[in-house]
DNA sequence: AGCATACATGAACATATTTTCATATACTGT
DNA sequence: ACAGTATATGAAAATATGTTCATGTATGCT
């Protein structure tokens, strides 16, 4: 029986409130769910699926780019938004298989 | 190829959204952290380890408890708190070991 | 009953997030 | 250079979340 205490420094705590929070939203989870299905989207190809407001979907991928969890590669006048890295996709996968 | 639409119905993008809102945040996932470590534990225990106002820390344990991520249990005069499934578990020790 | 301990609650306030709207920038084609 | 399409940005407004403070309720002890 150790002594008791928080095993995760401060530090990491906010990280992992910050990426969470920039998960914890319908619109953002749609995305992640999308592109994890298509390897990279436009802006416009999401905006279809989504069928919200332009400048909405931007502030969103916006915030998720700024958080890390997407990249973008702009091609003519397209912007193509993918996820940037494993874990995203591995906490969402256990959001939907356990929630 | 087929057609790009978004997998989880919205009632589950909901129900996700807000248990990961619940998960976002420094002070509770520290507390699922604890809770991880000792199978139960009551207020006072918990706001022992984390220093914060018991006001406040009763306030992130009923917000919790609403979304169902923690039971209660009275014994006496103690409340004793614990994590009510694997699921938020399996979110944690994602977010521990990958991000 | 009266007092102390453990926890919860509600309202006010502070702060952060989400959404909208107007406008700006980047690129393409003519 | 101009017009059109794709995307970004900034500020304001709307809404949600976090925090504090005062007070309430539950239980146990004497």
């Amino acid at each position: 029986m150790d002594k008791l205490k928080v095993r995760v420094d401060q530090k990491k705590l906010e990280r992992a409130a910050y990426v969470l929070k920039c998960l914890a939203h319908p619109v953002r989870i749609s995305i992640i769910d999308l592109l994890e299905q298509r390897e990279r989207l436009s802006v416009s190809q999401l905006q279809e699926v989504l069928q919200i407001e332009q400048s909405l979907l931007s502030h969103h991928l916006t915030n998720m780019r700024d958080k890390g969890l997407v990249e973008t590669q702009r091609e003519g006048k397209n912007v193509y938004y993918s996820l940037s890295n494993a874990a995203v996709t591995t906490i969402i996968s256990c959001i939907h298989g356990k929630l």
